[in-house]
RNA sequence: GCCCUUGUAGCUCAGUGGAUAGAGCAACAGUUUCCUAAACUGUGGGUCGGCAGUUCGAGUCUGCCCGAGGGCACCA
C-alpha cells in the first residue's frame, strides 16, 4: 500500500463498494460455507428500492450444480457472512433466491463525506493512467458549413475524449480532412461559376456542383476583392483555395461556439507525398499488403482483394485514373494512429461510414496491427422537428440544416445537451421548439435550475446563518442524516464514478445526461422534503454539506458534457 | 438482393440474462403563512413489432418474418 492510499481514506463509490466491499465478504461467506463455485459471483443494484441497496443472484446460480433449493443455499450463505460494523443494516432473501443487502445509513453518509473531499476530482480515475489516446471526430472536408448531423457527432466525441481524460487518458482530439479530393475539386469549380455570374456572365450551373448560398457568399467575398480581375482566369485552384480557407474558419468557429475542440487537423494529403524514405504512406500500404498477398491489379486499377476475406466484392485502392480512392488513405491515416503510438484509438463518425471501417479494420488485421485498440462510436442520423413537422436532413442541395442557425435558435447548452440526451444508435428526434423552452419540458433548464437552486441555497445560508460548508470540514455531520430523501440523494452521489466508467466502456455520454437527470430529481424531492436554513443548526449544516455535495456532482458531470453550470437562473 | 442500426406507454426515450418492464413529457387530481412552484406528490396508461428456439429465468441471446433509418461507386 503506498503513502498516498494512507493519506486519503478508501473511497466509498458504488463501484469500489461492489467490488472491494461486496465481492470478498461473499466469496468468504462461500468459503467458510465450503462452498466451491466456478460461477462469477455478480452484484448489482436492484431496480427496485424495496429489494436492498445491492443484491447477488448467487445462491441461484449455484442451486442447479448443488442439487439444492435456492431459497436454502442463499440462507446457508447468509449464515456465514461476516461484515464490519456500521455498514450493512439488514440482509435478507428474496423471490427465487436473491440475496439483499440494505447498507447503514451512517456508512451511505459518510461516504458522501468523501465526495467533498475530493471536490473537482471526484469521479476521477486511473484506468488511463499513463495511456494515450487518439479521438478522431468531425472529419468533415471544408466543402461547406457544418450540418446539424456533423454537430452530433462532434459532441459525442468531445464528450467521450472528456470522460477519458477523467480516468487518466492523455487524450489528443483529432480532425482528419482532405482538401485535395475530387469533391474539393467541384468546390472550387463552384465558386469559379457563381463568381462569374457576379461578373455578369450567365452560365449554367450543374446539378451535381454545390448548391448552397455559401458558395454565392464566397464568390461575393472574392468579387469585392478582386473586382472582374479574374474573369477570364480558368484557374480553379485559386477559387478552391480561397473557398476552402474561408470555410474551415467557418467550421472552426462554429465548433468553438459548442465549445468543441481539436488538438490537431490532420491533412490527408500528407499520405500521398513522398516521406523521408521516399516512399508515400499510401504506397508503404500497397507495398505491404502486396507482400501479404492482398494487393490485385486487374480492369486498370489497383484492388485490396477483400473476396479472400469472404467478401462479395474486391475493393479499389488506386483508381484507373492513378488516383486512391479514399479507402486506401484512410488505412494509411489508421497506420499513423499506431506509429504515433496510441493505445487506444476511438473513431466518431455518422451511419453513413457505416460500412467503411471493416475494410480498414480487415487491412489493419493483415498488416499485422492490434486492431482491439481500435474503438468505433457510430452515431445515428438527425431529424429535426419544427412546430411539430419533421424535417429530414437533406445533404448537399444545399438546404441542409445548418448547425450554426440551430445554435442561434436554441443555444449552445441546449445543442450539446440534446445531441448526447439520446443514445447514440438511436436516430435523434431535435425537438426545435422544446430545446426553446425555458420550463421543466426541457431537460436542460431541469438539470440547470438543479445547480442553480443549490448555488442559491448556499448564498442564503451564508447570509442568514454565517455558515458556508465550503469552509468547513465537519464532514461527520453527514451521519446524523437518516431521512429516506436524504439517504436516497446520498447513494446517488456514489453512484457517479461507475456512471463515468460505464459511460466510457459504452463510448456513450448519454449515460451520464441520464444520472444528472436522476441525481437533479433526487435532489429536487430532498429539497422539497428537508427544511435546511430552518433546521436546527447541526442537521442545517449537515443538510449543506449534501447540498453542496450534490452541487459538486453535477457540476462536474456538466463539465463532462460541455453544458454551463449557472450560479442563478 | 446483401450489410449495419433500429422497433418498449398517446409522444420522446431508458432498460448491463434476473424479481410485479421504467423515466420524462402529455392527460387527470393535489401541494406554496416555509430556503427559487423553472419544483414536488399521486392516478391512469403496455400483446416490449410478430413467430419459434436456447434455460431455472428472455424486452435483453439465436433464427426466420414484418416495419423504419442508413449504407452497398474506380464519391468521401
Amino acid at each position: 500500500m503506498n503513502s498516498s492510499a494512507n493519506k486519503h481514506p478508501r473511497l466509498f463509490d458504488k463501484r469500489t463498494l461492489m467490488h472491494d466491499f461486496f465481492l470478498p465478504i461473499i466469496q468468504n461467506a462461500l468459503l467458510s460455507a465450503n462452498i466451491i463455485t466456478d460461477k462469477p459471483i455478480q452484484i448489482e443494484q436492484p431496480a427496485d428500492k424495496k429489494f436492498g441497496d445491492f443484491s447477488t443472484n448467487i445462491a441461484l446460480l449455484i442451486a442447479k450444480e448443488r442439487k439444492k433449493n435456492p431459497r436454502e443455499l442463499a440462507q446457508e450463505i447468509i449464515r456465514h457472512i461476516v461484515f464490519p460494523p456500521e455498514t450493512i443494516a439488514k440482509i435478507d432473501i428474496a423471490g427465487a433466491g436473491f440475496i439483499n443487502f440494505y447498507l447503514a445509513p451512517v456508512f451511505i453518509m459518510r461516504s458522501v463525506g468523501n465526495v467533498l473531499r475530493d471536490g473537482a476530482a471526484y469521479g476521477q480515475g486511473n484506468t488511463g493512467q499513463g495511456k494515450t489516446a487518439l479521438v478522431e471526430y468531425v472529419s468533415a472536408n471544408p466543402t461547406g458549413p457544418l450540418t446539424i448531423g456533423r454537430g452530433r457527432g462532434g459532441v459525442l466525441g468531445d464528450c467521450i475524449a472528456n470522460l477519458m481524460e477523467t480516468q487518466g487518458y492523455n487524450v489528443t482530439r483529432e480532425y482528419y480532412f482532405n482538401d485535395a479530393g475530387k469533391q474539393m475539386q467541384i468546390l472550387g469549380e463552384s465558386v469559379r461559376l457563381r463568381f462569374l455570374e457576379y461578373c455578369g456572365e450567365t452560365v449554367e450551373f450543374p446539378t451535381t456542383h454545390y448548391q448552397g448560398d455559401y458558395i454565392r457568399d464566397i464568390a461575393e467575398s472574392i468579387y469585392k476583392e478582386e473586382g472582374n480581375t479574374l474573369q477570364s482566369s480558368d484557374d480553379v485552384l485559386l477559387f478552391k483555395k480561397r473557398a476552402e480557407s474561408i470555410i474551415f474558419a467557418s467550421i472552426r468557429k462554429t465548433l468553438e461556439r459548442l465549445a468543441i475542440r481539436h488538438d490537431s487537423f490532420f491533412n490527408e494529403h500528407t499520405l500521398y507525398t513522398a516521406e523521408k524514405t521516399g516512399v508515400s504512406a499510401n504506397q508503404r500500404v500497397i507495398d505491404a499488403l502486396y507482400r501479404q498477398a492482398f494487393i490485385g491489379e486487374y480492369d486498370g486499377a489497383t484492388w485490396f482483394l477483400t473476396t479472400k476475406l469472404g467478401q462479395e466484392k474486391d475493393k479499389v485502392l488506386i483508381k484507373s485514373s492513378g488516383e486512391p480512392s479514399y479507402r486506401l488513405p484512410d488505412i494509411a491515416y489508421h497506420i499513423t494512429k499506431f506509429e504515433r503510438g496510441f493505445d487506444t484509438i476511438v473513431n466518431v463518425f455518422g451511419a453513413d461510414h457505416i460500412d467503411e471501417y471493416p475494410d480498414v479494420l480487415e487491412a489493419l488485421k493483415i498488416l499485422g496491427y492490434d486492431t482491439e485498440r481500435i474503438k468505433i462510436a457510430i452515431n445515428q442520423f438527425v431529424t429535426t422537428t419544427v412546430d411539430g413537422q419533421t424535417i429530414k436532413m437533406s445533404t448537399r442541395k444545399g438546404n441542409a440544416d445548418l448547425l450554426d442557425d440551430l445554435i442561434d435558435d436554441v443555444g449552445a447548452d441546449a445543442t450539446r445537451f440534446f445531441f448526447i440526451m439520446r443514445g447514440k444508435d438511436s436516430h435523434l428526434n431535435f425537438d426545435v421548439e422544446l430545446a426553446k423552452r425555458q420550463s421543466k419540458e426541457n431537460p436542460v433548464f431541469y438539470l440547470q435550475y438543479a445547480h442553480a437552486r443549490i448555488c442559491s441555497l448556499l448564498r442564503l445560508a451564508l447570509q442568514e446563518t454565517g455558515f458556508d460548508p465550503q469552509n468547513s470540514s465537519e464532514h461527520e455531520l453527514l451521519q446524523l442524516l437518516n431521512s429516506p430523501a436524504e439517504l436516497q440523494l446520498g447513494f446517488a452521489l456514489l453512484d457517479y464514478p461507475r456512471m463515468i466508467t460505464t459511460s466510457i466502456r459504452l463510448l456513450e455520454p448519454q449515460k451520464m445526461v441520464e444520472y444528472l437527470h436522476d441525481l437533479a430529481e433526487v435532489f429536487h424531492r430532498f429539497y422539497q422534503e428537508c427544511p435546511i436554513i430552518k433546521a436546527e443548526p447541526d442537521i442545517r449544516n449537515a443538510r449543506l454539506f449534501l447540498a453542496l455535495a450534490t452541487r459538486q456532482v453535477l457540476r462536474n458531470g456538466f463539465k463532462i458534457l460541455g453544458v454551463s453550470a449557472p450560479e442563478s437562473m
